[in-house]
DNA sequence: GAACCATACGGACCGACGGTCCGCTTAGCA
DNA sequence: TGCTAAGCGGACCGTCGGTCCGTATGGTTC
């Protein structure tokens, strides 16, 4: 049962392999800009190592997703507030939906690469999972808030990649704009909101 | 100057793809699974017409889109209250919105291939712009609605049609409840809320 | 209805891409 | 130093979106 160690140069690889994706991938100014030849020639590596390590393209996305994201995952699950799980939820729920904004924002390409796999839909990661059921926790938290699961959805859809993107590029919308438009957002999904008896 | 009328056998085979590609994407479980070679072949027509006629992939889908939707936009710009430009925005806005998920509900398939159409995310398509600008312009109706733009973007985001599929495929979510979990939604964002003061 | 031509047809063809296969190399162990 | 399992890499494959061009035909004109 002694696990054989992992061979040296296969941990070298896999990280030559993440060091040029991330880096093609940030360059690319679409992730269909990458093939997978093009990650394997730029890690200095055959074909059938990248593939035999990240079963397939999706799997390398979300290989690299993952570690970039993992920091954020830490604060999160944790870290102090109002990331924190000691955070109030009433201040919780707008952090964590701001820091994903600005995980994408600072990730466009990266995020957008994961988001649009081909194969998959981006609800079928188990980060996404993670994300859903982390918020929804938190709104059940809020008195409040009713019906947890599809506001969790509509909330974090609000954070897509492509809108980010679509925002970003198309519109030129600040980076600080987005954030305080989406922390207005948030904030009247959350706040109770009067009957509006007329 | 006369402009030359346009050839029937082009006429029936416009039509003819038309028709197949709709019933194909319908069958299919995921758009990816349906070939422009297929769309051809089912339709007993060659590639280059295809092509020819719908310049590539997304065109096709495009246009297979807007043919359905033609009536509820329709409705939207003429058609009577709630969804017609005669409706309170107020009932307006939650109106278009479940107008648009009950759409995406219908054309699942549909809506999914246009949405990952490869080419261009779907905020680059045209009938996005519109959807965008016609419930942007219902918001800035409500005096209580501030900043139109993202919230409108951010509402529409709730009904992105890979969610959709989401819900009612992986969750087993049912049309209804949806359509009401949405409903819920969109009254809280409209509804003015009073400062949460603590 | 014959002749003419713009329009459209269709399928062979192409380049790119994701993914597989398998003979060769090498790290790690005894 | 030899043995072997793990790893390597790139030739190879099937598929797909998209192009090209020789051929067929609908429409028009006389």
């Amino acid at each position: 049962m002694t696990q054989r160690k992992e061979r040296a140069d296969a941990l070298r690889n896999r990280e030559a392999v993440l060091a040029a994706a991330d880096d093609l991938f940030a360059r690319s100014p679409s992730p269909r800009g990458v093939s997978m030849d093009d990650v394997a020639a730029a890690a200095g590596v055959g074909k059938g190592t990248l593939f035999r390590r990240f079963g397939d393209r999706t799997g390398l996305v979300r290989a690299l997703y993952e570690a970039r994201i993992q920091p954020l995952r830490d604060a999160v699950e944790s870290g102090p507030p109002p990331l924190g799980p000691s955070a109030p939820p009433h201040d919780r729920a707008p952090a964590l939906l701001d820091a994903v904004l600005r995980f994408k924002l600072d990730n466009r390409h990266l995020a957008l690469a994961l988001e649009e796999s081909g194969s998959g839909s981006p609800y079928q990661a188990e980060h996404y999972a993670w994300w859903h059921r982390t918020l929804q926790e938190t709104l059940r938290q809020i008195p409040s808030v009713p019906d947890g699961d599809f506001t969790a959805h509509a909330l974090l859809a609000a954070t897509r990649a492509d809108l980010v993107e679509h925002l970003a590029g198309q519109e030129h919308m600040t980076a600080e704009r987005m954030r305080s438009d989406l922390a207005a957002y948030v904030s009247r999904v959350l706040t109770p909101g009067r009957e509006s008896g007329d």
